[in-house]
Formats: structure tokens, sequence, C-alpha cells
DNA sequence: GGTGGAAGCTGGAACGTTCCAGACTGTGCG
DNA sequence: CGCACAGTCTGGAACGTTCCAGCTTCCACC
């Protein structure tokens, strides 16, 4: 099925044209330094051969891969929607980005370790969940970014959405609408929950409403948020902010099996502007995480320290926005 | 921020360990020829020095990648759940898998050409949407299995689920539950789609139902089946067989926006088993495609191919599997 | 006519592995 | 006692590039 004969090399075109390997390597990168004939016919040799260069041994001797590693969950909506981003990010960097999955059977170190070996030059890090001292270890072997998440640490560069300014977006938004008892559904110990709940009590406290506010334990799956609804079925608020998208779709399936009206009976916001907010049938007002301007941030910043540029700041944040669609109204009572 | 020195090499480890390079090298592939208490030093040595090997190199010099390029759909959730089990079925192997995403703005013709110029050894297709001709065109250039879709054409390799005989399962199951007015929502031109629609079409006319069979145009995502599902209302069957599980949850959720009760008004079976089907708050009855079974053949091919083992045959089409959970049930009325 | 320097080209040393041939032990057996 | 042999371990040659130092020409300029 395959042609068995072993790939033209470097030293086969040379010979071919009679030159030495160095005029051909520097043909075939385009450098100056070959006359125009010479050059002519070694892309002719090259061509009749046809040779393509071997990018191992290329990267290896040029000490460089060019290789941004990107870790991502694959089950997670969001991250799907930061993969799509961060490949149109580095397009026109002249980097290329190498994917390791983080699977239910494939942790993050295994997934990273895969990165390490591939030589990449910086890693790009999806809302990881290990403990920030192991993230500190691996920035000491090459630049590490974190990519929606928050780490408190001088070696890692991070670049997040404001949380919990999107959470007094939220809040602010059903209060306008005329509401009071907002609940919040939290993401437990995931990336970003602990920021998100600040943002919420303290959006409460701004609007005096303190005394209403009630956090339910909730998480990152549809599964949660469908638990977490089941127990504000009992004594409903009238409008609920819901840790992520995903979470809110199992807020709003129990919701409708249940016959409660949304936004009628209860206002539901979500988090992320995931692909499946915006699906018509879902069709959820949500807090959009800018994923175009994040991902491009990490890039420049990742291509920043690998080569050496000086950077600002360390952190960025970015804001994010309110996306008002069909499920927040005004209350009913 | 790092560390300026040289990132460490077999040499490093070999001179700390007090070796030879040749003998750390063995270490590290783990194979035999290494007494045991030297092995151990060996080891002790590269974990404190952060050793990884370095790929290209190690390429280089073996002429070999063992590097399994997989293409997949990142807004897929069936993809998903089949990268899981490559990176499982790959595990054992000695061969490693290396991602490659199509998304809405990377095309199959990229994310295929990155996996050729990482040398990748065979390419796995996750329900590929290109052409058969440039199928055809990649397998003269290195073994392609395709997954979960068929290809009748001799040079490349598939393995796929016996669709048609899922949906005999999925009518069967229903007709057995009382259901004569069964509707198919279809997947259009996707992947399988033909294939269900036939299988539909035969089982209906296996239990003399022919003049039952309706097929209503929908597609693979939420969207296209809450379309579909709002088409069903206006004169609804009792049951429906649908092209994915992607599409039966927009299905539902139009449904349960319409008060009508599943499986009392109407019983849904999805397709996949995906991760979305197992969720308590869906409970979809469903023909799971056996993802471990199918990605384990996949593996076992490609390596096949890869070191010239002969192979009997071509395509390789495992059973699907109906999962009863609640979304069905015998008809009211 | 000599000098300087650019343009064009060459040879060989890296890069970090794997692979191969062989060296050095110790042990079992005739 | 000597020999074979298994078990360990070493040294050095590849793999296909890039990079560097240096070698010719040839021509312009003083």
């Amino acid at each position: 099925m395959r042609s068995a004969e072993r790939r033209a090399t470097l030293a086969d075109v040379a010979a071919r044209a009679g030159v030495s390997k160095s005029l051909v390597s520097l043909v075939m990168r385009h450098e100056p330094g070959a006359g125009t004939e010479t050059r002519r016919r070694v892309l002719e040799a090259a061509d009749e051969l046809g040779y393509h260069p071997d990018s191992r041994a290329r990267l290896l001797r040029s000490g460089r891969s060019r290789l941004l590693g990107v870790v991502f969950g694959i089950q997670h909506d969001f991250h799907g929607d930061l993969v799509t981003d961060l490949y149109a990010a580095a397009r026109e960097t002249g980097y290329e980005v190498a994917l390791s999955a983080v699977t239910p059977g494939r942790d993050e170190r295994e997934a990273t370790a895969g990165l390490l070996q591939d030589r990449c030059e910086a890693l790009i890090l999806l809302g990881p969940q290990q403990p920030t001292a192991s993230l500190v270890r691996l920035a000491t072997r090459l630049p590490v970014i974190v990519l929606a998440r928050g780490v408190r640490h001088a070696a890692v560069d991070v670049v997040r959405t404001a949380d919990a300014e999107g959470l007094h977006q939220a809040v602010d938004h059903l209060v306008q609408l005329g509401h009071r008892r907002i609940a919040h559904i939290d993401g437990g110990r995931a990336p970003g929950a602990a920021e998100r709940r600040r943002g919420y009590r303290d959006a409460l406290r701004g609007h005096g409403l303190d005394r209403y506010a009630r956090i339910v334990p909730g998480g990152l799956t549809e599964e949660d948020g469908a638990a977490a609804a089941r127990v504000l079925l009992d004594d409903p608020p009238t409008a609920v902010t819901v840790f992520n998208d995903r979470c809110a779709t199992g807020v709003l399936d129990v919701l409708a099996r249940h016959g409660r009206q949304v936004p009628g009976d209860l206002s539901v916001v979500g988090y992320d502007d995931s692909r499946l907010a915006r699906l018509a049938h879902v069709d959820l007002t949500t807090i959009a995480q800018d994923a175009g301007t994040m991902t491009r941030l990490a890039v420049r910043r990742a291509i920043d320290r690998i080569e050496g540029t000086a950077v600002a700041r360390r952190e960025v944040v970015v804001p994010p926005r309110l996306v008002v669609r069909g499920t927040t109204g005004p209350p009913i009572h």
C-alpha cells in the first residue's frame, strides 16, 4: 500500500545537485547566501527526489519546537470553545498548538507529561484542577499560562475572567428586573467557583439584599444542576444565578419537568456563554467569558515568555459581559 | 522566572547516576538488561533532574514516531467519549495518541495536515465528513482507519457500528411496548444517518407497520432535534427514534416545555449512549455504540497496518446494544 | 597592483537519542 | 579447573538537520 523506499534526505539532494548539504539546507530555508543558478538546480533536484525536510531532525538541531502545549478537558464544553479560539489565535504567530486531553482515565499529570515529551515551549492549561504547588513546579521548567482560573503565585501567568464582576452584572440585571430573592448555585471546588460566590455575596450586599442571600451546593455538570434545582423547588426564590451553563441546563431541565415557567416562576442566569447557552431552545441568559480575547492574550503571553519579552502584569483579567436571552424576566407574584 | 539552565538530557542523568548513557536509555524505555539496584538509582537521578526524554531525538534516531494521529470534532460529545477510550486503548500498545481537532474554524484537511507533519504512522478519523476520494488519497500515504462511518473503498479500514441493526433493536423494543405509530428523526447527511434511516424502514416493514413510517428531517444537534420536535407536535406519533442523543436532548427539551409527558405522551429513543444520555435527569433510552470495543479494534487495526500484519476483513462491524432507561414506556390511550 | 570585503560555497561539529558490538563479572557444569 | 553462558554494563556510531568557521573567487577602490 505504501512505497517502501527510504525518504530522500539533504544529503541525497546535495549529491544530485552536486553541492554540499549546507547549501541545500540554506536553499530549503529560503535563506540568502546561494547563487540564483545554484538555487534553481538545488530546488530542481529536491523536487525530482520528492524531498521534504524532516521536521524532527530540524527541530532537534535548532533546539526549538515552536509548539504551544494545550491541556484541556475533553468533556468540558467551554474548553471546546477555548480550543477552537486557541487554534485561531496561534495561526498567525508561527507557533503551533499541540493538544493533550484530560479524560476520566487520563489525569492532568499524564496529559502534561505527554506535552513535555514533545518539547513544547510553553504550556497553556485550561482551568487546571491541580494544586498551585504542582503548577509552580511545572513553571520552573517552562512558561506556564493558566487560563480561566486564578492562581496566586508569581511563577505562573494567568489570564482569566473577572468572575466576581460577572456575578455583579448578573445580580444587577436581576435586581433591575425587580428580583429580591435571588439564590446562587455554586461550583464547589471548581476553578472560579470561589470568586463567583464572593461576587454574588458582594452584589447582594451592595443592593442591601443580604438577608436574601442563599447559596445552594452545585457543581460543574447537568447532574449537579438538576440536584440543586430539586433542592430549590421546596422553597423557590424568584431568580437564581448558576455556576456555569452546563449546570444551568440541568436546572432548566428539572424546572421544565416540574412544570415551572422560566422566566415566569424562576429566572435563571448561567455562566460562560458556551455553545449550549446559545442554542435556540435553551436560549439562556448568561455571563459571557470573552474566549476570543482570553485565548489571544494567552497565546501572546506564552510567546512573550518564550521569547523573553518583558511582561507588565503577570495576571490579566478580562471583563465578562452579560448576555440577556430568554431565561430572565420580571418576577410574577 | 525560568531556570535558564538547559533541559536535562540522557547524558546528565547518566553522569548523576554514575552509569553510561546507554544504560539510562534502557531504563527509561523499561527494557530488560539493567540490575534492580542500578535501575532504581537511574530512575531516582532522572526524577531529581526532572528528566523527560526528548521525543524528537528519540524519533529521529529510531526512525519511527509510534504516533497514532486522531482527528476528532471538538464539539462532538460522542467523539469525546471515543477519544477517552482511544487513549485507554493505546496505553498498553507502545503507541501514543496525537490529537488534532476539527473546529468551526479548522477543517478536516487542516487537522489532517498537522498530523502528517508530525510523522504519525497511521490516522484514525472519527466520523469524517470529507468525500471518499480524499480519504483514498490520504490512504496512499499512510494507513487510514475510519471510525463510526462507513466507506466503500478497499483503501481504507473501517470500524463502525451496525447502525441498521441498532434501529431494529430500537423499533423492536418500542413495538414490544405496544407502539405502532413510531416516527424517526434522521441525521440528514451525517455519517451513519443513511443506514439508520434504512434500519428504521426495514424494521417497521418487518413488523408490518410500513404505513406508519414517518421520517422527519433532523440533524446532529440539539437545535435540529428541537426543530424536528416542533414539527412532530402537530400530529404526534406515540414514539420516536432519533438520530443521536444530542438531537434527542433537543426533542426532550421541547416536549418538556410543551408539557408533554415522556414516556407517557411520547417515548423517545436516542443513539450513541453518550455521556448525555446517562445523566440522571435525562435518563435516555438509547442505542449504545460500543465505544470501548470500537476504539480497541481501531487501534489494533492501525497497528496491524503499520506493522504489516495480515488483516482479515477490511471492515469491522460492531453490534450495538439497546440500553433501556426512562424515556420509553407503553403508549397511553 | 595590492588590499578589503562581499558573495558563494564547503566541511565538520553539534543536537539527544537508539542501536550494536563487545567487555566484564559471576555461576553452573562437565 | 576451565569453559560456556547469562546478566550487566560501556563506548561509539548512527539518524537528518542546522550552525559556525573558514575557504575560494572576484571585483571595486585607492
